[in-house]
DNA sequence: ATGACCTAACTTTTAGGA
């Protein structure tokens, strides 16, 4: 079983490069991020075409989240507790039918910016993030399999970076950022990529500006975090670096996680 | 060396992103 994460930015401008990911890579659960539109707009026909069921937690202009999946999706619950005057669109969530009566749990999340430091903008993201926990921590007492897939806004380690300098006030790389990342992980999640690969420089974002992607100036703020149930399953990790290489690109690009759960 | 982007919207400028 195949289970993907991506920030699309805006998928009405990557729809081309949405069909193209779904049809070469064909993971059974996708989850989308910065769709940028209302559920109405979201391209339902063109995924569903593809052999897709579509769930969308949507908002106008910016944000909102979303979740593809070939097996059917039960159980689909938007938005993260804990806060009932949160109106932005960043989770959503979702249970996933596995032949022979087994199943998956598949949150698509959009964490806070958090940007500019110093405001209350990097406030609600620590208060989302706290948020988030509580939610992990309540989720893992099903000790079901469970994948939290998203933007998480954080680069975990030093070595997520290329250059740590420029990113030094920048809300993804703040120590409470990463503590509170380090806590979800502390919980009993597992970072899906850095449990196949320890090494530095495997980005999943470079910026449009300055020619960061022709220099590889870039970060590793997209994650797969997987339940214990989940992690006992891991086989692979892939980043699909070639997504950023085609013609007007998300700054992101799909992290997907293969698991070692029959889907026929 | 320096500067360099992209998207949506009550669009010709601003807000938001990272």
């Amino acid at each position: 079983m195949i289970i993907a994460t991506w920030n699309v930015n805006s998928v009405k401008q990557r729809l081309g490069h949405l069909q193209k990911f779904l049809t070469e890579t064909r993971p059974d659960v996708l989850c989308l991020q910065e769709i940028k539109c209302v559920d109405e707009a979201f391209p339902r026909l063109e995924v569903e075409d593809l052999g897709y069921n579509v769930a969308v937690h949507g908002q106008k202009g910016f944000n909102g989240v979303a979740i593809l999946s070939r097996l059917p999706l039960a159980d689909v619950t938007p938005r993260l507790p804990g806060n009932e005057e949160d109106v932005q669109s960043r989770y959503l969530e979702a249970v996933i039918s596995l032949p022979g009566g087994k199943s998956v749990r598949v949150a698509s999340i959009y964490l806070p910016n958090g940007n500019p430091i110093g405001t209350e903008k990097f406030t609600y993201k620590l208060a989302w993030m706290d948020r988030l926990r509580n939610h992990a921590a309540e989720l893992l007492a099903l000790e079901e399999p469970t994948i939290l897939g998203g933007d998480y806004n954080v680069i975990p380690e030093f070595k997520d970076v290329s250059d740590p300098e420029a990113w030094a006030n920048d809300a993804l790389l703040q120590p409470e950022s990463r503590a509170a990342y380090r806590r979800l992980l502390g919980l009993g999640y597992t970072d899906a990529l850095r449990a196949c690969d320890d090494r530095g420089g495997l980005y999943t974002f470079w910026d449009y500006q300055a020619g960061a992607w022709q220099k590889n100036k870039g970060i590793r703020i997209d994650h797969l975090l997987l339940s214990p149930q989940a992690a006992d399953r891991l086989k692979e990790v892939e980043i699909h670096k070639r997504m950023r290489a085609l013609d007007k690109p998300s700054d992101h690009v799909p992290v997907s996680v293969t698991l070692d759960l029959p889907t026929d």
